[in-house]
DNA sequence: CTTACCATGTAAGGCGTTACATGATTCA
DNA sequence: TGAATCATGTAACGCCTTACATGGTAAG
């Protein structure tokens, strides 16, 4: 019944390579963070159960003063990954507030919507401008890895969305004012 | 600390009209099914509580033979709602299982990725011409109700995205299968 | 007469967040 | 010496989903 996204996650982030659950939690907050998000009250509590499962294992790392946890993938885990990898998507769970705001404009009335859209436009170039920049580092190192293809593709995702996004809100705007 | 986006979703769908929470659930399922969703499990308590906190009222339709519970926002509740509609949007959730198993394609491969690929665009294509069809029949009853203007806000905000996935399908079809 | 839709709810449990708690290391 | 970053975890709680439970109504 269960979906337990964060298993995948985590398994896919080890199966590039090995992790601490601290540096887990900053590769979702830098390369994932356009389209996932997790907590350290997640990630590891998940990171238990996954060894427990015999997904991953973990060794110590002693050569630095404070110990430090270091999770690999194991063979089942990386098996229980692909299973899923291949598994169609079922799941393109969008949640997307602005939109309610939006949509329930008119009870807020045409200026905070205005507001609501200049935002959005913000927001959004600041972030095309870092998928920008993604996109000419990951160019530079594509052949250093066969992984960083797929990166590129999620990366180029990311600047399409944001296109249209900013192109909406020019929209919107017209909408909103001319008349 | 609390978000309970549901109390807003509600409070902003009976600001437009009352009605019985299964209503209140078709619509979420139809207008808002492309940014938002809810199962009867929440909507039937989240009513309950809206009522208990002066958000709400009910009132009971005995014109039929199984009586109805109509919903109604009251003032207080539609300045709680105004209140959030005001306030700049946070938290743009995204969480998109399909970039998740795009990023994660050196593991299942380039065949499996061009499936979910195609799934892809098969999804968006058939969401792209539900909207262009919802289009229409706003653009036809635009002066109806000054609501509609921002149903018609939402619909091109999906439209634009929607044409942006295929495009960046083709995209992708290419940077995976040229070499 | 049966299928699809209208209609309302509860119970169990899962997933994940925020807040709390702690402490080492590095760099200016 | 103080701030930022590295590093690991737990506890409480909140939101929501799925599954269950029940029955009326309309149309073919």
């Amino acid at each position: 019944m269960t979906e337990r996204k964060l298993d995948y996650v985590i398994l896919g982030l080890l199966s590039h390579e090995d992790m601490t659950g601290y540096e887990i939690k900053h590769r979702i907050d830098t390369a994932l963070k356009y389209f996932w998000k997790a907590s350290y009250g997640s990630i590891y509590p998940t990171l238990n159960s996954l060894v427990e499962r015999g997904f991953a294992v973990k060794r110590e790392d002693n050569e630095t003063a404070r110990t430090k946890q270091i999770y690999s993938v194991t063979l089942k885990g990386r098996e229980y990954l692909r299973e899923w990898l291949n598994v169609p998507v079922v799941n393109d769970e969008l949640r997307y507030e602005t939109l309610l705001k939006l949509f329930f404009g008119n009870e807020s009335g045409r200026d905070t919507v205005l507001g609501h859209i200049s935002d959005l436009r913000e927001r959004t170039r600041s972030s095309l401008d870092e998928l920008l920049t993604a996109e000419k580092v990951l160019m530079g190192i594509l052949d250093d890895d066969p992984a960083h293809k797929y990166y590129l593709l999620t990366v180029r995702f990311g600047i399409r969305s944001y296109r249209a996004y900013l192109d909406f809100c020019d929209e919107a705007e017209k909408m909103l004012t001319e008349e």
